[in-house]
DNA sequence: GGCATAATGTTAGCCACTAACATTCAGGTC
DNA sequence: GACCTGAATGTTAGTGGCTAACATTATGCC
C-alpha cells in the first residue's frame, strides 16, 4: 500500500540533489561506471540514504513520467476497431491531452537509457504497469486476455522504440516520434 | 569474436549439470532466492565455475533457442506491403521451416522467465539481437531506420507475449502461440 | 527551549560478478 | 604405464548493488 505521506521538503531537496549529480556522473563515465556510492558522495550524503530514495540504481534513471494515463484514452474508441488500432488511438488521444512534460529532463533520461544496455531492458520492466493498465482496458472492452496482452506490449514496444529515436536526435519532437511510432503499428487508424 | 572452439566433453557434461540443478532449484525456491553459489553446490562445482559457464546467472534460464533464424523469412515477402505487416509474415513463414526444438526444456525456462519479473527484462535484452536482425531485414527491403525498428520491436514484443501465453498454459502448442500472436499485431496477412 | 518524528548515519552482511594465480584432470606420446 | 600439455576447475581477494538493525541528527510545532 505505498504509504504515500506527502515528502517533506528536505527529503525533496535530496532527492533532487542525487537526481542532478547522478545525472551529470553517469552522463560524463557511463552508467557501469558510475557507482551509487559515488553519486551519494558526490550528493553529500550516504550510500545507504541513495537506497532509500531509488529503490535500485536503475531508478534514478528511470523515472516514469509519461505512464500511467496512457491507458485512459482507450475506453473511448470504437469496438469495432482490432484490439492494435484501439490501443494505439486510444495512446495518441491520450497523450494529446498530456500536459507538456519537462522535455529537457525526461531527454535525459531516455538517452541514458538508450545508450545502456542494462538500462533497456530495465525500460521493459518499468513499462510493465502501464502494459497491464493498456491490457486490462483492452480486454474490458471485449477483447480475449490473449489479444489484449499481445497488443499491449506490442504497442508499448513501439512507443518506446520511438522514444529512442527521439532522444537520438533522429526525430525532432517527442509528439512526433510518438506518432511516428504508433502510425507503424497501426498506420491506417 | 567470441573465439569458439569446439567445447571439451568434460566441459558440456558440467554445463549441463549446472542447467539441470539450476532449473530444479529455480523452480522449487524462485529465481531470487536461488543463488549461483547454491546452483553450483549442487552441481558439485564452484560458484567460480558457474560464471565461467554462465557470463550470468540470467543467461543460466535464458538460453536462446529459437532466435536467430526468425529473421530469414523476411525478404521473401512482398515488399509493398507494409513493414509491420512484412516482419509478421516473414517470421510466421521462418518458424514453419523450423524443426520442432526440444520444447519441454524451453517451456520450463519460458515459464520461469514469465513469474520472474527480474527475467521479464532480461529477455527483452536477450531478444536484442533478433529484433536487429529482423530490422535490418526490413531496412534493406526499403524501410525506413525508423520504421524498420518500431515494426521489429512491436512484433518482437508480441511474440513474446505469445510465448508467455504457452509457458502458463493458455495455448496449447507453441506454433499456435506464436500464430495467435502474430495474427494480433497483423491479422490481416 | 523542548519534543516527536522524519531524515540521515553506521556497521555489518549477502549476493552477483571479476581478476590473478594455483591446481587438477584428460588425452595423446613414448 | 610414466610423461606432458592444455583445458577445466579451484582459491583467494575484492568491487558494487542492495538490505537489516540500530544509533544519531535535524526540523517543525508547541
Amino acid at each position: 500500500m505505498t504509504t504515500s505521506t506527502t515528502p517533506t521538503p528536505r527529503r525533496l531537496r535530496t532527492r533532487q540533489r542525487l537526481i542532478d549529480h547522478g545525472l551529470d556522473l553517469i552522463e560524463r563515465q557511463g552508467y557501469d561506471q558510475t557507482s551509487a556510492a559515488e553519486i551519494a558522495r558526490a550528493a553529500g550524503v550516504t550510500e545507504m540514504t541513495f537506497f532509500r530514495h531509488f529503490a535500485t540504481k536503475e531508478q534514478l534513471v528511470l523515472e516514469d513520467p509519461y505512464d500511467p494515463f496512457l491507458a485512459e484514452g482507450i475506453g473511448d474508441q470504437p469496438r469495432e476497431l482490432p484490439p492494435l488500432h484501439r490501443a494505439a488511438r486510444g495512446i495518441r488521444s491520450a497523450w494529446r491531452m498530456l500536459p507538456e512534460p519537462e522535455q529537457p529532463e525526461i531527454r535525459r533520461r531516455v538517452r541514458i537509457a538508450a545508450r545502456t544496455p542494462a538500462l533497456r531492458g530495465a525500460m521493459w520492466r518499468s513499462t510493465g504497469n502501464t502494459e497491464q493498465a493498456i491490457a486490462a482496458r483492452l480486454e474490458a472492452d471485449g477483447a480475449s486476455a490473449f489479444e489484449a496482452r499481445a497488443a499491449a506490449s506490442a504497442v508499448i514496444a513501439a512507443l518506446v522504440t520511438g522514444l529512442y529515436a527521439w532522444a537520438d536526435g533522429e526525430v525532432d519532437t517527442l509528439g512526433a516520434a510518438i506518432e511516428r511510432a504508433l502510425d507503424v503499428v497501426a498506420g491506417d487508424a
